[in-house]
RNA sequence: CGGGGCGUGGCUCAGCCUGGUAGAGCGCUCGGUUCGGGACCGAGAGGUCGUAGGUUCAAAUCCUAUCGCCCCGACCA
């Protein structure tokens, strides 16, 4: 491919709207252009590196016995009304209506048409298991697109599904799947941890997600370097040590706290108690449905002082609450101030649960057996302290519903916990029965007897891998791409078109690197070298042949390598047999990496 | 959805507060010099100042509405 006449429109200067690293290098070094937020065209660049992308994805999912399909992009609403997401996955699923009103919604992701198609046409336990896949374009509504590819309204993924007669079927089928996405992300030169995860709005049994730490992520996750455990916060749980309340229960006593309304404001107020000794009050709201009524349950969550809600782990907890006799969940929310004194009489800042009947109460595991606690009273600018816990208040669930905090206790070891931040890149789910129960996918066993379908599902973001290994791999120069996944493997570059035997010794090395079956581009514009040396950086190609006067006078030229910034001298002649064998080298590094 | 910011040649931005016939750098075209890390000289092309309405003798500038984009928060398979 000759530059001269290759679309890559580079930008001198950086981006102005562009925060993160990713984002920046794609639109500076030409990959792509924005079109709305979170919708980007991708040029031929990025092109050329989500193909191969797909490619390794294509392979490893076919050499698990993979097939691959390729289904609609637009799903009538039925489908989705049958499985219960039409209503669940609310304002984040993009819908329209046909010419005679009839509705319909861009997919968000498959489970319903695969499962749509399954329960038509698997019948018999002969014919499972199947793995099937695809590799297509999602669309999700984000209330907040950002970060360039990182978090976009259109994408692509792809995406698998298993289908097994029974969990032990479906263990086997999980395990094979995280084994190619082991390969996959391994394969792309990217950097993982694969962590426990929340099920969210897919259900099912047990989720892992594959993440890439970045400070441009948008989980947080809690890992173990003793032991190698590591989960999602919104999942992960930790060892606490004990807290010394005192070896007595006193008696509740109210007292009057003038113009306190934080955890941190009793900390200091006279009287008042450290924040491990308190107890954070908060009024939640779980909101159901159904068909077409709903109703709003206000809730109490207690948690130690010092420690902060999960609302994921909370939701997980009310849905188990609310989702009976037909009803089911469909938002959680912090209660309005109006609600909140409706309710308990007292505004933020003097709430308690103490003697509280008519309302649920969740408390957190952390609170389990502790005595002589201070919290609000509800009554405004009035606290209560002797309060212990099990004596005083009517919990009606004990779940764990707090963060872990850096520090933490490991709760598989003794070891301490770490949190970091980190980018979601895959996610695979057990699915189990819940899209064949509600869709009707049943089999029959060898005994004759007929079961729903036991189902998992896999996704991969195709994107995120291309804007994750940015994130990881580049400098102040731009990106250095794995040599997988790169748009070209090597970029010949004359550092003066205008000299004769500086062009034709590049024609001849450009010419045997393609029918070498080299990826090469050849910067054949006549510019200077800085703007090509820099722009052969910025793009980030592995290896660059540079081909200048003083060493083509010794009929030599200069192997460069991206990642190390690194020249070596080689004679033009044996040019082309050292790319070849560096760029085999680093392939077979990624594809054979243990 | 709440808060903040920004829309001016292809790009990055100045001009707006204090109204008076639209600017710079980069890029682009042509000519010349230069040629190993984003050169220089000369000559050019290119803009309904996001959109609509209002105030005014006069609006990029003031007012109102609206659309779009970015950031923080809420939310997020």
């Amino acid at each position: 491919m000759r530059w001269s006449q290759y679309f890559i429109p580079t930008l001198r200067e950086d981006p102005t709207d562009a925060e993160v690293v990713s984002h920046r290098l794609l639109l500076r070094a030409g990959l792509i252009r924005q079109l709305g937020a979170g919708i980007y065209s991708y040029l031929p660049l990025a092109q050329r590196s989500i193909l191969k992308i797909s490619d390794i994805i294509r392979e490893e999912m076919n050499a698990i016995g993979g097939q691959e399909f390729y289904l609609p992009a637009i799903h009538p609403a039925e489908l989705w009304q049958e499985s219960g997401r039409w209503s669940g996955m609310g304002d984040n699923m993009f819908r329209l209506k046909d010419r005679k009103g009839g509705d319909y919604c861009l997919g968000m992701t498959h489970e319903e048409v695969f499962a749509d198609i399954a329960r038509k046409h698997l019948n018999s336990y002969r014919q499972l298991p199947q793995v099937w896949y695809q590799i297509q374009t999602k669309f999700r509504d984000e209330p907040r697109p950002k970060s360039g590819l990182l978090r976009v309204r259109q994408f692509t993924m792809k995406d698998a599904y298993t289908f097994d007669i029974d969990y032990a079927g479906l263990d086997i089928s999980f395990e094979e799947q995280r084994r190619a996405y082991c390969r996959i992300y391994d394969r792309c030169g990217l950097e993982y941890v694969i962590v426990e995860a929340d099920s969210g709005s897919m259900g099912g049994t047990a989720s892992n997600e594959f993440m890439v730490y970045t400070d441009a992520g948008e989980d947080m996750v809690a890992s173990c370097p003793k032991c190698g455990y590591a989960a999602n916060t919104e999942k992960a749980r930790s060892r606490m040590n004990g807290i010394d309340d005192g070896s007595t229960d006193q008696a509740v006593e109210k007292f009057p706290t003038p113009g306190v309304r934080t955890i941190e404001d009793l900390v200091t107020f006279p009287g008042g108690a450290a924040a491990d000794r308190q107890i954070k009050t908060l009024v939640y709201v779980s909101v159901g449905e159904k068909g077409d009524e709903t109703k709003s349950t206000p809730v109490l969550a207690l948690l130690r002082g010092d420690h902060p809600l999960n609302e994921v782990k909370l939701s997980n907890a009310l849905a188990k609450l609310i989702n009976k006799d037909g009803w089911r969940q469909t938002a959680v929310r912090p209660a309005h101030p109006e609600e909140i004194f409706d309710i308990l009489g007292a505004h933020a800042g003097s709430l308690g649960a103490a003697g509280v009947t008519n309302l649920t109460v969740i408390a957190d595991e952390a609170l389990r057996g502790r005595r002589n606690m201070t919290t609000g009273a509800n009554e405004d600018d009035h606290h209560l302290r002797g309060v212990s816990i099990e004596r005083d208040i009517e919990v009606k669930e004990w779940v764990d519903i707090r963060t872990v905090a850096e520090g933490e206790g490991c709760p598989k070891c003794d070891g301490l916990l770490r949190v970091a931040k980190a980018l979601e890149v895959g996610h695979i789910f057990k699915l189990g029965t819940k899209y064949s129960d509600s869709m009707g996918a049943r089999v029959l066993t060898a005994e004759g007897k007929e079961v729903p379908i036991v189902m998992g599902s896999y996704g991969i973001g195709v994107e995120r891998i291309l804007a994750a290994s940015i994130e990881l791999h580049n400098d102040e120069a731009g990106i250095i791409f794995p040599i997988t996944i790169a748009p070209f493997q090597v970029i010949v570059t004359p550092l003066n078109m205008k000299d004769a035997d500086l062009k034709s010794t590049a024609d001849r090395i450009y010419d045997e690197l393609t029918r070498a079956g080299v990826e090469a581009l050849y910067d054949d514009r006549d510019e200077r070298a800085g703007v090509k040396l820099n722009d052969a950086d910025l793009v980030g190609i592995p290896f660059q042949m540079r081909i200048g006067q003083k060493k083509l006078k010794e009929g030599k030229v200069e192997f460069y390598t991206r990642a190390t910034r690194q020249s070596e001298d080689v004679a033009a002649d044996a040019a082309m047999e050292l790319a070849l064998q560096r760029i085999q080298q680093a392939t077979r590094k990624l594809n054979y990496a243990e």
